[in-house]
DNA sequence: GTTGACAAAATTGGTACCAATCCTATTTAC
DNA sequence: GTAAATAGGATTGGTACCAATTTTGTCAAC
């Protein structure tokens, strides 16, 4: 049974690889799942072609494995490689913490409080995904602070890496309020330009999610 | 005039995504340079599809940039984007020092020294190319001693990302020099677990060079 | 009842073809 | 003589088809 209807109203213009992305992230495929080019191309309504190049570009990205002659499958992520990728992301998200305090204006510090805000009242009402967003949407507005363009790009690879599986992280809701909590402290940290609280919670932060 | 033979004999087995990223690397196609399908095509003797896949992968690590119906063409780094990833490297190499001082035994020290001895041998009589390699496969020793899987694929992205032109980096022999001595003063070093040390010639290494 | 071989179905992956788009050179009007 | 318009050529990018490989299901032998 490979059948599934198309997932598309319009999907229109968005590329077939964050669609499968996302689907992965959400736990459509789960871990160890075989993408077949057929389903794929059913269900997100796209040619042969352009669902080879999303499977080869998530290939790359190491989301899915390519087994020649067999296909593609979701990727098995041990523990191993999560705590290599939150080490690497401890050593960048501390390391530009001290440029993020000298750059952050008022309006910055206000608009992350909105972001944790945001965060924060998704914890009742919203879905995982919408947790997921929200929590990189905060992540990624701290790392823009630090003026490096390249680095967005760094972290958003290195999430993507382990998010194959988001819903089996944050299993527990007291584990998602300990992390709104924790962007509301860092974004006091920031205000107070607490450079060493601030690398000490990120590094909690990142570590026990 | 399109027209270049074949660079080939046997490169068989390699991908055809490495051989073009080799050739920008060595200066073959200068930034700017439009990568035209058929001329690829035939310098390497692969079929459209392959080097159609090739420049979608090298646009993903913006070595090459992609305009819609109109190709490919070697992504023109600004200096901005080569400072922003310097930091972000030396943010990781210095953030690994630690643990590669912890980590390193004997034998590793003694291979890192054999690296830098191949790197400084290679100062008179070897090629861009090769020199590249060298300083490469060093770094490369290094960060391995962290023991991080991850951050080596990571840290390779980065390196490949402003690699467009690294004949315009080291043109005068007397920065290679410098870089070759600083190779072995980061072994000694590591060799005396002086991590102070060791964080400050990796900054100043990465960002001269 | 289990194991091995064989045939059929399904899936991947490559090749070739064709339409759409863009650049260039020539011609025409002013 | 210069500039706009037009025709021609070249390149990209998508679609369809076909071969190669693998898996699944069936049958026979032990």
């Amino acid at each position: 049974m490979t059948g599934s209807q198309t997932v598309t109203e319009v999907d229109g213009e968005r590329d077939a690889t964050q669609l499968i992305l996302q689907d992965i992230q959400s736990g459509v495929y789960a871990p160890g799942t075989w993408l077949k080019q057929i389903d794929l191309e059913t269900r997100y309504g796209r040619g042969r072609n352009e669902i080879r190049r999303a499977l080869d570009r998530l290939a790359l990205k190491r989301v899915v494995e390519h087994v020649p002659n067999r296909g593609y499958h979701v990727y098995l992520s041990d523990g191993k490689q999560w705590d290599d990728i939150a080490e690497i992301r401890i050593m960048l998200e501390t390391g530009i913490a001290g440029k993020v305090i000298a750059n952050a204006t008022l309006a910055d510090i206000s608009g992350l409080r909105d972001l944790a805000n945001r965060f924060q009242g998704l914890l009742l009402s919203g879905t995982v995904l919408e947790l997921y967003e929200a929590n990189l949407a905060f992540h990624r507005a701290y790392v823009d602070l630090a003026g490096n363009a390249e680095l967005h790009s760094v972290i958003a690879e290195l999430r993507q890496r382990t998010s194959s599986a988001p819903v089996s992280q944050w299993h527990t809701r007291s584990r998602i309020e300990v992390s709104a909590a924790e962007h509301h402290e860092m974004v006091d940290a920031i205000a107070e330009k607490d450079e060493l609280r601030l690398k000490t919670l990120i590094e909690q932060h990142i570590r026990q999610k």
